[in-house]
DNA sequence: TCGTCTGGACTACATCTGTAATCGAAAGGT
DNA sequence: ACCTTTCGATTACAGATGTAGTCCAGACGA
């Protein structure tokens, strides 16, 4: 996964990835969160900016175009998640999870979660 | 934490964090890893950006300044951690555990020692 | 004292990012 | 056949970022 997404593109690609379906710049315009007070030429942008990462891509319809996610988010967020945890935890997980439960950011559900994955893990 | 850091600046603030001690702009220099080629006048940019950014002091020594990291490590890491958590996995981390162990980027170590620290702070 | 070196401040400049406006062509309504 | 709406494409523009170069004043050696 050489493929960088800046924060506002990945926004976009979370609207695809939900919609696992082709969508059109109106279509992915419409489901960004509105928190984004994005208008309509703000996700044009960004779906021509993936474009050319080839990070989308257009079949036609018509007279507009209707874009697919080209990379798969597991794979993206795989990639990211490596690449994080390399860069401030010399690629261990554990001090990142030693890091979040001091926040408080770390639940008993969660770390539930985590013994239950762990379990599978080992098997 | 509202300070963001850009990937250059972290580089110069983890020499600094490492030297636990203040350093001028050249020491700092000499101490970025030799990969990123940098030279004096990038790293002495950088420092000065931290500087606007106050997530660095300076300290008169004579006719330069050594400079102090104003953030803590630990207090940036972590943040950076849930902020990246928070984006890429709705603030769970176990689904990040879950994609690290996919990519391989786990190991028996890993394991055993995040079981480790589930076991510490269920108690 | 005079020239040289070194440090911080300022300037430079291409690229990336966030956020949009505009424009021309095509589609659709009437 | 024309007007309006809607697309994608192109252009805009400020701020962040990566990567440096230049300049001036003060420190230091001779």
């Amino acid at each position: 996964m050489n493929i960088r997404l800046s924060e506002a593109e990945l926004e976009v690609m979370e609207v695809l990835w939900a919609a696992s379906q082709p969508l059109g710049a109106t279509d992915v315009a419409e489901r960004i969160p509105p928190q984004r007070q994005w208008t309509l030429a703000t996700v044009k942008t960004l779906l021509s900016r993936l474009l050319a990462k080839q990070a989308i891509a257009p079949a036609k319809d018509g007279r507009r175009f209707l874009y697919t996610a080209m990379i798969e988010r597991d794979i993206y967020v795989g990639a990211e998640s490596r690449r994080f945890v390399s860069r401030l935890f010399g690629g261990r997980l554990s001090p990142l999870i030693a890091q979040m439960a001091e926040g408080e950011a770390l639940d008993a559900t969660d770390i539930a979660d985590i013994e239950a994955l762990l379990k599978r893990l080992k098997s």
